[in-house]
DNA sequence: AGGTTTGTGTACCGGATGGTATACTCTTAC
DNA sequence: GTAAGAGTATACCATCCGGTACACAAACCT
């Protein structure tokens, strides 16, 4: 018999969907087992913090990726527009053009919010200041930069929010024109 | 005794409140009955329909609430600058400021959506309408005035995510106020 | 080859879940 | 004053919950 996962880290893709979808209450370790294709002795294996710890660990790759593919170009590339346009991309990659949801932002409005506070909170002040940054040395005044960060944070999810009541990903992607258009023209 | 609550509408508040901070899979049953002081008796008879009844009725509220606060100053003042005034002031009021969270973006976001797919269309969608015939009236161009109202709904929905995210309210005070500038100065 | 780590399947735990059934007590109307 | 219906309390249902225990198998190292 093959083994379907061999690494905790294969396990995450498809947690990521779970709670995306589902919510971390709404999704029970009997969907975990059937999604992943791990028994729970697995799990537990890979995972001795239970749900928690599966959450928690889909919640740091989530990190990881976009402090490289969205904070770091950001910060580190020298044209600071260029690195806004890449932001742009990379948001629009990741969440697939508003077919995809945002698991921080699903963490943010539900009573989850508590168990992963700083986490959550980092995520967004992170992408802010990096974002904020970006904009200063692209030409905007600082306290415009900040403002206007906050609002493209907003935006952003605020359209998959739209999008998804309406079923209509286009929104998304409109918003993202228009606020890639307002940043670096 | 005295009964706390006489009639089916005496427990929609709670309801509501029950919904946004769990989602419709983290409020059970019990919550509901301590929160509300009935007991499931009294629960099923005036929601035979169970939770799901219940969850429609509070979105029943929730759209008449915004239809004769929001969208109708929006279609109906003569003065369309001021009717744009008055949404902002009753989506600041019922939003407390960041303090309180939207459950029609909370149902969007999970897997609840499919089940109150259309009620949740709905809401955004004539939102969305009333908003862009009162931007029309108010000058802008037609295509802007609909690109403009999208964002600003999606401005709100996303400042909401935000405010909780970072646990800070202000950030929602913020987005109102910079929207509205924008659209009436 | 032997033993140890790493991973897996399965049975099981106490408790909570949404929902039902039923017996009861009020209030109201005649 | 009594009958009907509205409203309530309680016990109960099957099912599922997250988590644990433990025996077992494959992979690895020496």
């Amino acid at each position: 018999m093959p083994r379907l996962v061999a690494e905790r880290a294969d396990a995450l893709p498809a947690l990521g969907e779970l709670f995306r979808e589902f919510g971390f209450e709404g999704t029970s370790l009997s969907m975990i087992t059937v999604a992943t294709g791990l028994g729970k002795g697995s799990l537990y294996h890979f995972f001795p913090g239970g749900k928690e710890e599966m959450a928690a660990a889909v919640l740091a790759e989530i990190d990881a990726w976009f402090a490289t593919h969205v904070f770091e170009p950001l910060r580190r590339d020298p044209d600071a527009a260029a690195g806004i346009g890449r932001m742009f991309q990379a948001v629009d990659a990741y969440f697939r053009g508003g077919g995809r949801v945002c698991l921080v932002g699903v963490f943010s409005l539900g009573d989850t919010r508590e168990r992963f506070a700083t986490t959550l909170r980092t995520y967004f002040a992170v992408w802010g200041a990096a974002l904020t940054d970006a904009l200063s040395r692209a030409g905007w005044n600082p306290t415009a930069a900040a403002d206007f960060a906050e609002e493209i944070l907003a935006g952003i999810q605020g359209a998959l929010v739209l999008s998804r009541a309406l079923d209509e990903p286009a929104v998304f992607s409109r918003m993202l024109a228009r606020l890639r258009q307002r940043a670096i023209g």
